[in-house]
DNA sequence: ACATAATAGTTCAAACATGAACATTAAACA
DNA sequence: TGTTTAATGTTCATGTTTGAACTATTATGT
């Protein structure tokens, strides 16, 4: 009988974990719908996000930002090029790499994109207050943190 | 100028949500790794675990337990079925459900699984207060509720 | 310099997820 | 009853993700 007092759903840890997954997941379904009219997927919103924010990454970087493989990288890539979403230029100094930058084109669907996210998020975090909001977040990171020496 | 204030990284909704998203990836990943000598993946140990709390369980409720589409569940489950792990009886009222349990082994299974995952979270989480960890629970749920109409 | 290691990116086959179309069975209702 | 509508599970085609093997280039160590 004691053994159903070590099962993990009373444990508050496990049960309050569980939440967080299914709230990502959820999320990101959902994203992925409102998504649809853009013709973009979650993974390539990923992938604008990061080139915006980090302008000549090379693939290698994207992966390990996106928690990903490389040759993910390499299947994800050529649809957005031909998209015209981004450029893909071979670094001089090393020329194994290949730099990334998104073009206009790109930039403007990731802002049409961001409006759509930002949007989901609002609406999903409206229900904590700002206090709450940063110590999740908070808490997330220290997360990420320590499972990367697991 | 001022597009700049209304980026997303600015808003720390934003960049809470993408730490959350990035701690639940990357415990996805880690539990991956950790479950591969059992043989299971995250996808089945969900399976597992919903059985073990639900038996005789329809295969439509599981899905959507799951978040996930009913074909989904159809190929996932012959696998733990040929395993040894999991029963599909058909309902005698209603000959289109398929009732499903768990095994004595599948059981098993799930114990030892289990204690991986819940290590895991336990590593993850002790960062955080109990109070911290309760509240991060309960913001989640209503995150998932919210985004249920949505 | 030269041989060895490590790194960046690609290719390929296999595993996996997804959604639409389908068969079977049950429920609603005329 | 008989017809229509809905629900369950399967099949199949498509697209995605993954990891191992491979090529090309750079770093390291002797």
């Amino acid at each position: 009988m004691n053994i159903k007092q070590e099962l993990p759903w009373d444990n508050p840890r496990f049960r309050n974990w569980v939440a967080v997954a299914r709230a990502c997941h959820v999320l990101e379904r959902t994203l992925a719908a409102k998504l649809a009219p853009l013709d973009l997927k979650p993974a390539q919103l990923d992938v604008l996000m990061n080139l915006y924010r980090h302008p000549g990454m090379s693939q290698h970087d994207l992966a390990r930002r996106l928690l990903v493989g490389r040759s993910n990288i390499t299947m994800l890539l050529p649809q957005l090029e031909t998209r015209g979403l981004l450029r893909r230029e071979g670094d001089q100094k090393d020329k194994r790499v290949l730099r990334l930058t998104l073009t206009e084109a790109g930039t403007e669907l990731l802002m049409q994109a961001l409006k759509v996210h930002m949007a989901l998020i609002e609406k999903a975090m409206s229900q904590s207050t700002p206090e709450q909001c940063d110590m999740i977040g908070e808490q997330m990171r220290k997360i990420a943190d320590v499972l990367k020496e697991a």
